[in-house]
Order: C-alpha cells, then structure tokens, then sequence
RNA sequence: GGGUGCAUAGCUCAGCGGUAGAGCACUCGCCUUACAAGCGAGGGGUCACUGGUUCGAACCCAGUUGCGCCCACCA
C-alpha cells in the first residue's frame, strides 16, 4: 500500500497508471469464462490517420464507462480494438505522404526507397502494386502506434492483445470466406449495368456513399425538330454535353400539352440522330418544359428510364470522366463533326464547348440560365459521380427483395438502441434502399475477391465462368495467386485464366468485424463464448453503413441479430454550436486537453452528455472534471488521515452519520439502475451532486468529532470510510485515473477490478436511519454560514447564541445532529424553540482584540 | 418535400406530472489544521410560442416558430 502524498496531485496519473495497467494486464479477457458472465464489445475500428480527432475520443471514452461498469459488475469484458486502414483514405494519405501512385503495370521493386514529400507537392511517381500496398501497411503500422498510446494515456480498457485490422490476414480470410458463402447461397452476384462512377478515383461507388452537394448549373432551352415537320419540341436540361447520348424524349402520359408528341420521332440538334418521344409518369410536367431529354446516362431517373422503356445504350462517358476519342457509330455527317468539338473532353469541357455549338447552330433558345442543383457526388470525391456501365459484384441487401427488406426491418425493431429514436434512421434506411450493396472497387489497397475467370481459346475473358477459391486457401490474391487446377504460367493466356481485378469495399469487411473479433474461422470455441456480442457502440453517421452492413452479413449467415445493444453517440461542435469539420478548421484533437485536464477531465465531459445529443467542445465543463478530480484527491486525503483502521458498518451509530450513508444507498440505487440502462451521465450526475453534498455539508458537520476519537468520532471515521469506497467505485467509469490513484493508497488491487458497490454492503449502518437528519441540519448550518457571510466574518468566527425556532419534529430531527452542529458553526450557545415556522437567529461574537 | 431531434439562468447543460436545478461566468466575502488549482454567500429564469388533458404541466397531447441532423430532390 502507497503512503498518501503531502499534496495530492493529478500531475502524472495518465502516465503512471497508464504503464501499469498495461504492464498488470488489468484488462485483460479472460475466455474461460461462459457467455452470461461476458460482456462483449463490437469495438468500432477508428479510420487511421495522424491524430485522433475529438469527436472520436468523445464517443469512445463513453463506451469505456460503460466497459469498466460491466466489469466491475463481475463481467469479463471483450473489448477488442481495431484499425480501419482498409481501402481510399489509406490509399490517398500514402500518395500525399510519399508521393506515388499505384500503377499496376509497372513491376514490383524489392529495393524500393521513398521518403516523405512536402505538403503541396502533388508529383506522383506510379510505383507497383505490391510496392503501394507494402507502403499502405508501413504507414498505417505508425499510424496504429500513435493512436494506441493515445488511447491509453486517455484510459480506454481496451485488452490490447485483441486489436485488429481490417486489411489483416484474418480480416481478408474473414472477408473472402463471408463472401464465397454468400456467392454459394446466391446473395452475392456480379452483374453487368449502369453504375455510380467517380472519374478520379476511377471506381465504383455504393448508394451509401454518395452524397448531394449544391452546385452551380445552368438551364439550356433546346429545340429539337420533329419529323413530320411542325414545331420544335422544346426541352430544358443542364447537362448539354450528354445531347450525343440522348436516345429519347420523355413526358407524363397525362400532360395534355404533349400527348400528340407521344410516338413521334424528333431529331436530336446538332448530331442529326432521330429519337423517339415516350410517355413515363416519373416525367414531371412542372419541371423545365415537361419534355425531358433521356441521355445514356445522366442520372439515375434516365437509368429507370432506359431500362423500363428498352432504350438503346449510347454512351460517351469514359472513365476517367472524358468524350471518349473515336466518334461514335451512331453519328453521321454533320454529328461527325459536331463530335469532333467533345472527344477528350471532360464534363464541364464539353458543357462550354456545346453550348458554343448550339448558339451557333440556333438550337439554343435564349440564354443559360444560371441555377443552384444538388448534385450526386462520392463523399470523398471532387468531382460529379458519372454513370458508367461496368461489370460489379453485389450482395442482396433487400431493395429488390420484399422478404428480405421485411425481415431486416424486423431485426432493428429487435435491436436495443440507445437512444431509441435512433432507430428511426435505420428504419428509413432500409426503406428507401433501391439497389443492392454493391462491394466491388476498382482501386488496389483492400481485400481482393478470391474468384478467377477462364479465358476462353479465343482469348476471350468468360466473365460468367467464375473460378471460385478454395475455403482452405483463404486469403488468396487472384493477382499472384492461380486458381485450383491451374498453374500460373496460364494467367492470361488463351485456356488459361485472369483473376479478378477488383477489391472490396471497405464496408465488406467492417461489416464482418464481429465475426473478425470473434474467431468465427479460427477459434470456434472463442466464438460461442461471445457471438452474439452485447454492445455494439458507435457515430450515427454511419447507421446506413457500418450497422446496417452488419446487420445484413449476419442475418445473411445465421439468422441472428449480431448484438442485444447498439448505443448511438452525439456529435461534438464547436463553441458556436457549429459541427466541426476539417474544412471549417475547427478541429480539436483530445492530446492537449487532455495535457490540461487530464484524462479525467475530458472524460468527465465526454461523460456529461447524455447518449446520442449532441455537445458542444466546451473547456470550463472540462475544467469543473478536472476540479472534481482534485477534490477526490484532497477528500481522500482526510479520510484516510483520520489514522484509525478502515471502521464497520457496526461502528456507524451516530444518526448524522446513519443519515448519510442511507442518502448515499439511494445514490448507489440509482446510479446503478441508471448505468443498466446505459445511462452512464445520469449516474456520474447522481454520484457528483452527492459528492460535493458530502463534502460541503457531511464532512464539515463531522469533521471535529471525527478529529476528537471516541465512540462518536469512530462512527464518523467509519462512516466516512465507507463512503469513500463507494464513491472511489461510483466514480471509477469515468474518473479511471484518480479513483485508481486514490483506491493504491488503502486497498489491494485495482478499483477496476472491485465489485461495483450496492447499497446492500452497508444496509445494516442504515436501518432505522432518518436521512432527514442530514438535511435539517445542513440547512441550519447554511442559515450560520451565511449570517457570518452577510457580516463579512470568517467561517471559523464564533457564535455566541443560535436560537432555532422550528416544528417540534424537525427540531427532534435536529437535536440528533446538536454535537456537530455546534462544532462546524463554532456556537457556543444552542438555543431550541418550538414554533409554527422555522426562524434561525444567529448572533455573532464582537471581533475579538487583536493580541498585543 | 418526408423524417427525426432539440429549444430551461448571460454560457454549457441536467431535470421529463407534484414548491424551477448544477457548473461556468458575474457580485460580495473568507488564509477555515483535506483542498486558495480552495471555501462561504448572493443576484439572475413567463422552462420558445398557442391551445388542450389534469386537482396540478418545463415534463403528456395537438399545432406554430426557430435551429441541427438524416433521407429524397440533377429535365
């Protein structure tokens, strides 16, 4: 046991406990235990990157309280930790860092050297792919270090034996197994079709990743000419560059305006191509004209469309976002050189070049005119998602599948969310989805499909002739890799095969994070322990992605809900209520405040918000944990200077003392029922306000005759004693640090590994108890402290009468606390009066002389 | 446009049927043998607005306004 410091501080808890808990192995999993006596976390991996934003270390430390609540409640925690450093921000953080970038065409370099290259210097030089993915994983292993260290010095009781990564070899076996089981039972699938592109990534993007932005755009008017002669059909679009794809003209089959247009062919202005007009409801007649040009494609309405309608394919569009070179085959003449002003263009390129050419030819009515339009663009990209039509894989998630919707529907009903109304999010979700999940990308740093396709002797790649892996082989590379029953010298050659070429989204694997963490391959009887997991924590922003994904994988795979408990935390915004975002350099990073509030500090704000609400960054609620943390020092430090041996719950006989302790059985009661329900800020808040109550009004009442021995003043020791563990272990979630330091100066073993106290443990110093007794008198007491303050006099100034009027009952109440009160007051004469209402007359001596 | 959450003291937030709360900030005091990085006291609020339910509403219901977030919206 540690002697109790001079001056207690919190100088160097972080530092200190932070080594010996990792050193002691004090949280450790230990998997002998069966399933009820576990409490399993589905840790969310943090995206790897230099430094842990704020937000982050809010909503973790909040799953750390709730972490060493269960603990201490007797249950072996699983709390694993994983990187995030699969797939494009990695991809992207290692071409800035070290600028390169993958080409695959270019050999592996086993002697490759790189070094780290200044901000703003956007040369890249193209490396192989074994060489950027060797570079992906240098960087992303620093990265896991830093963030390791920050966790721990901020306290998370994390067993760092169990961290994982999502681009490991288990996360890629995990990934490639889930996947073939689902191709076997055919919810997963490739299909050949229009797809969500972003042109400078050059890869397909899934539903969940998109997201509107404002841009600027322009209406252009353009007149197409009928066939049969007559008026020129007037559109609007603003995307005039797409008029090359456009394969026909669409209005409401109830707009009266056109209805004679409907059958009729006009011709497309400037290319000369004749296209038909239809009749669709997903027309709008209050937008534009009423007539919409159908492009191939230029938003998903036009997907619908040229599905629907059986609308031939003419597209322009190449990947990489430019009017691909050749003219196509439907333009002829004219349209052969209107084509010739696009090819190689982009986007916006051909825009200005277009409608230069429609002004020209007189085909454009009036003017652009400027509009604002939400635009579909990748979350992580700059420029406009296009359309292109490719080959991807899919797993079924319900949009084209009633059943299945139904059934997903019904497991986040089964769910516990915390706050409920958080499920209201999924639910919307999975109603609103209209394609299923597609996984495939066209990028290099992620988990490959583990399938191979035969070539045919022509040559030819046979897309639908899958070689699949062997389960045994997994992870497989189809890149380096040949499939069962061939050798590599036949990749790619006529009877030979071609591995695929693409990875997995990196949602394909974080969806499996339970079945990663788990051993659902490799450790069957870890599996069983702790699948399904009790809690899976995490941001609401990703509800649509990461919950719903694994929901998806783990009804696809056995049926069941993948956790009892999803807790959804709040937002952190800046000072102004304005959510921070690294474009408004706003950021906080916890390090430094934790420098200047400790841990337990920014924990103690991180675990004032209520779950799920929002809350702002604000330093003074940091400052007030740091002052609680303080105060437990130094209220720690008297207790334990009272000298004699921890007393019993026998010792406690004194009503004042019976009175507290049965006040802080209600706290414990609550507190306790509060941390069930994963209320963990309801609990500190009742542990707090108690604390200080104790401190202020118990303590001061008590404090003398605990000094003075006897009876009287070991029923006080006692009793405060007592108090202090249970508060030491109330405050152990959120305060890890000084609870800790405190609990080495008296007990065996860590506090986070004592019983979470019930009232129980000291029931028989509190029956019979009146907690009245307490209040009564710290009212009075606070009637003489604020006469003294009213007279400018110190607290320690004598009073030479207090008179108390009052109702008979609570003067009895009163009289049980008399001794002390007159201590704390320093009164030299107690007078009791019954009466109908309560008076306190407080008269104060006259300043005594200054000594000579 | 649909959904959802929030609106309580100058600020940040608890409270969610029973006399309006905390911390910070502000004012005035106090060296008081756990703590001056402390302690004591004080001022400060039509609980957004309008109705309703109830003996009683900050709390429940309906509507209104403002703010945030999610989804839809590319002619």
């Amino acid at each position: 046991m540690a002697t109790i410091p001079e001056t207690p501080s919190l100088a160097g808890l972080e530092a200190k406990w932070a080594e010996r808990w990792h050193d002691q192995r004090s949280y450790r999993f230990d998997r002998s235990k069966s399933r009820e006596a576990i409490y399993a976390i589905d840790t969310p991996p943090p995206t790897i990157s230099g430094s842990l934003h704020l937000g982050t270390a809010f909503g973790y430390i909040q799953v750390d309280a709730i972490a060493r609540f269960q603990r201490m409640c007797g249950r072996e925690v699983f709390y694993p930790m994983g990187w995030d450093d699969n797939g494009l921000p990695t991809e992207r953080r290692v071409q800035n860092h070290y600028g390169v970038r993958c080409d695959p065409t270019v050999p592996y370099d086993p002697d490759l050297v790189v070094t780290e290259v200044a901000k703003g210097d956007k040369a890249q030089r193209p490396i192989s792919r074994p060489n950027f993915i060797d570079l992906c994983q240098r960087l992303t292993s620093e990265f896991e270090e830093a963030f390791e260290q920050q966790w721990r010095t901020m306290g998370l009781s994390v067993d760092w034996d169990l961290t994982y990564a999502t681009i490991n070899e288990r996360s890629r076996r995990v990934s490639q197994l889930a996947f073939l089981r689902n191709l076997r039972r055919g919810e997963a699938y490739a299909a050949e079709g229009p797809t969500m592109w972003d042109v400078d990534f050059q890869t397909a993007v899934a539903q969940a990743e998109f997201e509107d932005r404002e841009v600027n755009g322009a209406f252009h008017r353009l007149a197409f000419p009928a066939v049969a002669g007559g008026p020129p059909v007037e559109i609007e679009t603003t995307r005039p560059e797409l008029l090359v794809s456009c394969v026909a003209l669409v209005t409401h089959p109830d707009d009266d305006r056109y209805k004679h247009l409907v059958g009729t062919m006009v011709i497309t202005p400037l290319f000369g191509v004749e296209v038909p007009v239809h009749a669709h409801p997903l027309a709008e007649p209050d937008k534009g004209t009423g007539v919409a040009m159908i492009c191939t494609f230029g938003d998903t309405t036009d997907v619908v469309w040229w599905r629907q309608l059986g609308l031939p394919l003419r597209s322009v569009i190449q990947r990489d976002g430019r009017f691909q070179a050749e003219t196509p085959a439907w333009l002829t003449g004219a349209g052969t050189d209107a084509y010739a002003e696009l090819a190689g263009k982009t986007s916006q390129q051909a825009r200005r070049a277009i409608a230069e050419l429609l002004r020209e030819s007189g085909a454009l009515i009036g003017e652009p005119r400027p509009t604002k339009q939400q635009v579909k663009f990748f979350e992580k990209g700059d420029r406009p998602l296009e359309i292109v039509t490719s080959r991807q894989w899919y797993i079924r998630n319900g949009a084209r599948d009633d059943k299945l919707r139904a059934d997903l529907l019904a497991a986040g009903r089964e769910l516990d969310w915390h706050p409920d109304y958080m499920r209201v999010r999924y639910e919307h979700w999975v109603e609103g989805l209209n394609t299923d999940w597609l996984i495939s990308r066209q990028r290099y740093f992620g988990v490959p499909f583990p399938v191979w396709y035969k070539i045919a002797d022509s040559g030819d790649i046979s897309w639908d002739e899958v070689i699949t892996a062997e389960d045994a082989s997994l992870p497989v590379d189809p890149q380096a890799d040949a499939p069962p029953g061939y050798d590599e010298s036949q990749r790619g050659k006529p009877g030979g095969f071609t591995g695929d070429p693409d990875i997995m989204d990196t949602w394909a694997t974080s969806s499996l994070t339970p079945q990663i963490t788990s051993g659902w391959i490799d450790d069957p009887d870890l599996h069983a322990r702790i699948y399904p997991f009790d809690l899976r924590p995490q941001g609401p922003e990703i509800i649509r992605t990461w919950l719903f994904s694994t929901l998806l994988r783990a009804h696809l795979e056995d049926g069941v809900l993948p956790w009892k408990h999803a807790t959804i935390n709040g937002w952190i915004l800046d000072p102004d209520r304005k959510k921070m975002s690294k474009s408004k350099d706003n950021v906080l990073t916890p390090m430094p405040l934790v420098e200047e509030f400790g841990s337990d500090g920014l924990r103690h704000w991180a675990c004032r918000a209520a779950p799920g609400t929002d809350t702002a960054a604000d330093r003074a609620q940091m400052r007030v944990g740091r002052r609680l943390a303080v105060k437990v020092l130094n209220a720690s430090k008297f207790v334990l200077g009272l000298g004699s041996e921890p007393g019993t719950t026998a010792d406690v006989t004194e009503p004042v003392d019976r009175a507290m302790l049965a006040q802080l059985a209600d706290v414990v009661d609550d507190a306790t029922e509060a941390f069930r329900n994963y209320e963990y800020h309801r609990a500190l808040e009742r542990a707090e306000t108690f604390f200080w109550k104790f401190c202020d009004d118990y303590v001061e009442l008590v404090k003398v005759r605990a000094y003075h021995g006897g009876d009287e003043g070991r029923s006080a020791a006692a009793a405060l004693s007592i108090a202090l563990s249970v508060l030491l272990r109330l405050f152990a979630p959120v305060l890890p640090f000084v609870t800790e330091e405190v609990w080495s100066w008296w007990q065996e073993g860590s506090v986070h590994r004592a019983q979470w106290p019930a009232s129980s443990e000291f029931a028989d110093a509190i029956s019979d108890a009146d907690p009245a007794v307490l209040d009564v008198a710290g009212a009075v007491l606070g009637e003489v402290r604020k006469a003294k303050s009213a007279q400018k006099r110190s607290q320690r100034h004598e009073v030479t009468l207090l008179r108390v009027q009052d109702e008979p009952k609570r003067l009895a109440v009163l009289q049980l606390a008399e001794t002390d009160l007159r201590h704390a007051g320093v009164v030299t004469e107690l007078v009791f009066a019954e009466g109908s209402e309560q008076q306190v007359l407080v008269d104060l001596a006259p300043d005594a002389p200054v000594p000579a």
